[in-house]
DNA sequence: TAATTTTATTGACCGGTGTTCAATAACGAA
DNA sequence: TTCGTTATTGAACACCGGTCAATAAAATTA
């Protein structure tokens, strides 16, 4: 009816973002509709294109923010003063995955997913994430590693990660697994 | 117009397969739709549902006729006798990443994809590949492998293939990443 | 051969999707 | 008070996967 509303209950990026979150990782990408966000923010589809240009660059910037939550995963277990630096590269490789597993639709968006209007969104926030972590258990190892073998570490982490995304099972359920994934990669660098 | 078409160009499964890969291996299993493969077909898309329960349905049997290559390729490896155990351990590991990488679509369909239509027909093509590959490392590794190692190694390949279906890079661009790769994982088990 | 059953195809239809845009009302500034 | 700016609506568009009654070709039976 009314083609613009009261101040007081405008719409906001941060209010869409909020909504979609939930309904993403409730529903994942493409069943998670505009429709369907717009209907919860009591909203019509269409107010949601003033305020992302479309349904990947809402994705995405929800992601991005998130995402920045690994770099200080990373950077607390290395500020973690306590611990010797054998327990901290064992805990940076532990805490990615955990990362990973509980977060699992995000990880999914900034790694896994190939959909074209998403990918080309998609550059900065892997990258960065990867840097932190190379330069993390380079800092950390007791040899030296090369750049290949830095590569390798984190290939093999990922293939954790996205082998239980992609069956959905949570962290709790694997917990152990990961700790002998880890310790048999730690192993490789020793 | 008619409703049947004369014997001579009656649909199918092999034709709408065989087109139905092209364009699922062009525009990825969401963008290939129903109607475009008809379109190619000459025939109304509900004919295809004649054929096929449904999209994912499609996509699966096509996927999994495919798949078989690749437990060919690990049964041709080993079956390889002028190799040393050594060479054919890595001829697995090696031989698992050009698969995945020269077959990225169908890696994509029997690994990565989450969508829920396609997930219920997967279960026993990528176990079947993990059961041959697993028994192929465990048969040639010089020391005797537990569970969990054998686990970390295929997860270590599989982020690796991963990683590189993503960003759609061709095997050949990192032939020499995936060797060093595979002597990584070697390394770590010997 | 003729009648009948089975089979394969069509295309309209349903409810859904992402996206665009003219119309419009609330807001803020002059 | 006026007027430009801004945020919102909802209709419209072109797609999507999937269903199904109608139908004609093919196969089978008499």
């Amino acid at each position: 009816m009314s083609p613009r509303k009261a101040a007081h209950d405008e719409l906001t990026k941060v209010a869409i973002i909020t909504v979609a979150r939930d309904l993403f990782v409730k529903e994942g990408y493409s069943a998670a509709s505009m429709r369907k966000i717009a209907d919860i923010l009591h909203c019509s589809h269409g107010a949601i294109y003033y305020h992302f240009k479309n349904k990947a660059q809402l994705f995405y910037e929800m992601v991005e923010a998130d995402f920045q939550q690994l770099n200080q995963v990373l950077e607390s277990v290395l500020s973690e003063s306590a611990d010797t630096n054998e327990q901290k590269l064992y805990n940076i490789l532990y805490r990615y995955i955990e990362f990973g597993l509980t977060h699992q639709k995000h990880y999914e968006l900034m790694f896994l997913i190939r959909d074209n209007d998403v990918k080309s969104y998609l550059q900065e926030g892997p990258n960065n994430s990867y840097l932190q972590f190379a330069q993390s258990i380079n800092s950390l190892s007791a040899k030296p590693l090369s750049i290949k073998e830095t590569w390798s570490i984190f290939l093999s982490m990922h293939g954790f990660v996205t082998h239980y995304c992609k069956s959905e099972t949570s962290f709790d359920e694997v917990k152990e697994l990961a700790a002998s994934h880890v310790n048999f990669l730690i192993k490789a660098i020793s």
